[in-house]
DNA sequence: AAAGTGATCATG
DNA sequence: ATGATCACTTTG
């Protein structure tokens, strides 16, 4: 069943373990294509120099602040858009980086795959008929490690635990 | 190892 | 208006 809004409304750090093995759901023209998380990220408040809402509130970055449940999606390096689900309270920027689904690795290739792009931004994936996630209990085994592409972060932030990898999903 | 690619943000 | 930066992927 679709995931619903109370899911969200809870911080990153909940919600990005839990995120893996859920369906994401993505109706592009009539073509309904559902595949598991494998692998997430956190992106957690302004204190996180990882985040992009290091520098506040930007015609970018607007969506971090609202209340959890609505998708932020971005062009990255010119050429991917990335996909992230918005979590939490309103007005604590933070969301949850999708890195995979089952067959495909990265975060860009999901996304190129699933037809995700930045028309997407900040709609809302509780009520939206275009892309929304889905439960069905599964629950995978998974390892928590360092987050990737973020040479730019603190020491801290670099080290810290933030990468979920499911173990049972190729 | 390195390019390709363009929106975004800080600076002037 | 301009330039540096960047939560990546592919190719050699």
């Amino acid at each position: 069943m679709r995931i619903t809004k109370k899911f969200y409304i809870r911080p990153a750090t909940e919600t990005a373990p839990l995120l893996l093995g859920k369906f994401l759901c993505r109706n592009a023209e009539g073509n309904v294509i559902k595949r598991r998380i494998t692998e997430t990220e956190i992106y957690f408040g302004e204190d996180d120099t990882a985040c992009h809402a290091r520098s506040g509130v930007t015609r970018r970055t607007w969506p971090l602040y609202e209340q959890g449940g609505i998708a932020y999606v971005y062009l990255c390096y010119g050429i991917h858009n990335l996909f992230n689900v918005v979590t939490g309270e309103k007005g604590f920027p933070q969301a949850v980086l999708i890195r995979g689904v089952e067959g495909f690795d990265g975060p860009g290739k999901l996304t190129k795959h699933m037809k995700i792009d930045r028309s997407l931004n900040a709609v809302c994936l509780v009520g939206s008929n275009e892309i929304w996630l889905e439960d069905d209990g599964f629950l995978p085994k998974f390892n928590a490690t360092k987050r990737i592409g973020i040479d730019y972060a603190s020491e801290h932030d670099r080290n810290r635990l933030w990468r979920f990898v499911a173990e049972d999903i190729t």
